[in-house]
DNA sequence: GACATATGTCACCGATCGGTGATATATATC
DNA sequence: GATATATATCACCGATCGGTGACATATGTC
């Protein structure tokens, strides 16, 4: 009897758990490319066997660790927090605190950032079904608010460009403090940013 | 004498450009994750050893294939080929003239969005001269032709995040074909998303 | 208490990674 | 032709990767 391993608890859910927890701090922590069977078993505590005994390998782990997470702002976030009152803003309302909130629901998830980045150069089954949840909230949510507000412009197009800008930005601010002038890495640089938002969604529905 | 390789003629010039290439392909073929040392030296066809004789190892390598490449587009094509022609558009159509070229300067740049996307998710010597290029870039031809310009609205920012907004739809096209809706996987996808554009920036120099 | 099973540890595999020292040979200089 | 040097190859290092089989022990059942 040398030395002896405290004993363990031997419960499948708690170690399941940290697995899973061991994913996101990792992501978080070192992004993408530091979330591997080795590395997760580590941050864990546990041995990598149980990546495969307990999820089939690191995509099913991976995947139960994207259904658990609150990744993507809910229709509540991105209305502000009260769906009655945010349908019944005028257009140009809607949408630039839709700019806002999303802006917002972003900048604090600092896992989703990672999550997509990711994607940016990745196509996997996981990256897959994520992109798949996101894709039909923000499409429920355009459904749900503009889908009366047709008008002569392309109010879809306008509303993803948008997201795509802030999207872009965001995840560019874990890198860069500066984009083009914009000082993406301030809280100053980010109400420029979303004063200007406010700005184009002005002019555009009033252009009408 | 067993084996004997066939005799190889010695050119460092001829080795490193071979190399420098490799780099190309490789992040073309592979993306970024498919560059490294052993990776490059073999599809190159030559000993990985010289890419510390000669570059001073993987960043030096890079950095010079950074710095050969036009992955950028100039200030003559975002301006359309015609720089005086160009300066004497009024705002609104310098401002959609603009989004279509920098679109277009993008989308036929499958290289220069590799690397865009390697920087979304790495921080590292190379994307960040990568970056100081094309901020200087962007922001030369931006105090050329928009200084003064300046009206009541943040034309840096709303320049800046109709950009944004291309960069992360031109990326985000490598790997998914629809966004918010949007058809970034085909040609009337992007006539829609210019489209958009455009009336962005007709609306917002319009409101002023 | 005996036993089966669930849970977890350990040791090892081949492949690849970035990196280096020793060596062979083509080329240029004298 | 002899010599020096630039050019390129090769063999190897330790670390890490994803993955697996053998083993140890805690837990639940009878």
């Amino acid at each position: 009897m040398p030395k002896k391993q405290i004993l363990k608890i031997r419960d499948r859910q708690i170690t399941s758990r940290r697995l899973i927890s061991a994913v996101g701090s990792l992501l978080a922590k070192k992004g993408f490319k530091g979330v591997g069977v080795n590395a997760v078993a580590r941050e864990a505590g546990v041995d990598k066997v149980l990546i495969y005994r307990y999820f089939g390998g690191l995509p099913g782990l991976i995947s139960t660790f994207g259904k658990e997470g609150d990744f993507w702002p809910s229709s509540l976030e991105l209305a502000g927090g009260d769906l009655q009152k945010f349908s019944h803003l005028p257009l140009e309302s809607k949408l630039s605190e839709l700019g806002t909130n999303f802006t917002q629901a972003l900048r604090k998830r600092p896992l989703t950032q990672a999550i997509m980045a990711w994607e940016m150069i990745e196509s996997n089954e996981l990256t897959e079904e994520l992109e798949r949840v996101r894709e039909n909230s923000i499409m429920e949510f355009f459904q749900m608010f503009f889908i009366k507000d047709q008008a002569r412009i392309d109010l879809q197009a306008i509303v993803m460009l948008i997201g795509a800008a802030i999207s872009y930005l965001v995840i560019r601010s874990n890198n860069v403090d500066l984009y083009g002038g914009l000082e993406i890495g301030s809280d100053q640089g980010w109400q420029r940013i979303e004063k200007s938002i406010s700005a184009i969604c002005s002019s555009i529905t009033k252009s009408d």
